[in-house]
DNA sequence: TGCCATAGTGAACCTTAATTCATGAACTGA
DNA sequence: TCAGTTCATGAATTAAGGTTCACTATGGCA
């Protein structure tokens, strides 16, 4: 017995309401907005509905967290895919992800370094993984042309990952200037040092490309 | 009106034995076991107790992350302080912050990774802020003798820093192997490649030195 | 039109530790 | 020894949201 199709649409535009309602309050002010209460009223459905849609509140954290991050880790893998040297990628990748992430500032401090409750912060772990690993493909395509020194992929994309992660969470609190000028000169200090790293030969310094399509 | 000296012995002691057993609790099985309750049943006293020596929850394991980072921290400071190139020095410091930290995996991983509650998440961070001021220090210098590329030394240090403790937070987690050997090559290749973001000229391999006192 | 399955409601309930505090013990100096 | 003060105790209280659930509203379908 299907469920009509206009009932089916109602219930998956009303989920992505709350998530919207969840994502936005965080975007706003960060977790301590992020009470199933606040943002079922703010998505406009009684606190009770929340949990037609989700399981708990980590669950609905989890999903807000897997929604942005996929964006951000697609716009990342992209990148990877693309053509140019593996350094070239590698600089443009973390080079893209800092000026997305500046762009979204308080979102991205909420999802990257923002102390939160311990579940949501497990699901963080996810996120920094899959960023990772996309970052380990593109070690690995740099070691096999001979332009990145051999070394393990992992470790090699978690220092990097960790790098410019850990530099950025300075800019991105809440308190930081977002402007746009200084913001972009960090972020090329920050693409540039990273990738540096893995650099076998002294390369010609590289000139970042912002790969944002939207 | 001076207390007697043995009754202020007392409270010294009576202190430290509660930063003890949670610093203990800790390192044994992670935040979960960071109960007020629990704590000061190790410590031999009464949950009430606790609060003769600490405002709250949040203050005492502030006061736990303190004595122990401090003591990391210094020791970094010492090698930051050490004779050698800039270079030597940071690869050295790197190394020997990760084989200490390899050697505390449980109350490491804690310290530095492990979801825990937003409160002592805060305290987190001073740690790491204090961590990147050593290795700024060693930036600065590295860059007067011309070893290091010129690049602002915080942005140059939170790079550095988050490059060795996210590669290390795997190796850290409490189900990763503690083996020596393997250890050993992980730290120096952590070491290695973050250390390499900041050299200007190709360096020869350093080989890492454990400047570990104790 | 009336039935029923399904979604929505929101106040009450729980859970889980942190925190408090009335009480008593112990030690101090005189 | 005795008053005064400090320290220890741990059961009871609080707090703060997450979660539940008995009830209502809605909309499709015969």
């Amino acid at each position: 017995m299907a469920i009509a199709a206009v009932r089916l649409n109602q219930l998956v535009e009303t989920k992505a309401r709350i998530l919207d309602a969840a994502r936005e309050a965080v975007a706003l002010s960060g977790w301590k907005d992020a009470q199933i209460a606040l943002i079922a009223s703010r998505a406009g459905v009684a606190t009770g509905s929340v949990y037609r849609y989700f399981d708990s509140k980590a669950d609905l954290y989890a999903q807000v967290l897997a929604l942005v991050s996929e964006r951000e880790v697609a716009v990342v893998a992209a990148i990877v895919e693309a053509e140019g040297s593996a350094s070239q990628c590698l600089v443009d990748a973390i080079y893209t992800f800092a000026v997305r992430a500046m762009r979204g500032r308080r979102l991205a401090y909420a999802l990257i370094a923002e102390p939160c409750e311990p579940e949501i912060d497990a699901a963080r772990l996810k996120y920094r993984a899959a960023l990772a690993d996309q970052i380990a493909r593109l070690v690995r395509r740099g070691i096999a042309d001979g332009e990145f020194v051999e070394i393990d992929a992992n470790v090699a994309a978690s220092c990097v990952a960790g790098a410019f992660m850990e530099a950025l969470v300075g800019p991105l609190a809440p308190e930081a200037v977002p402007d746009s000028d200084a913001a972009k000169a960090i972020a090329q200090s920050i693409a540039g040092l990273s990738a540096r790293m893995l650099f076998r030969h002294p390369t010609p310094e590289l000139t970042p490309v912002s790969r944002v399509s939207a």
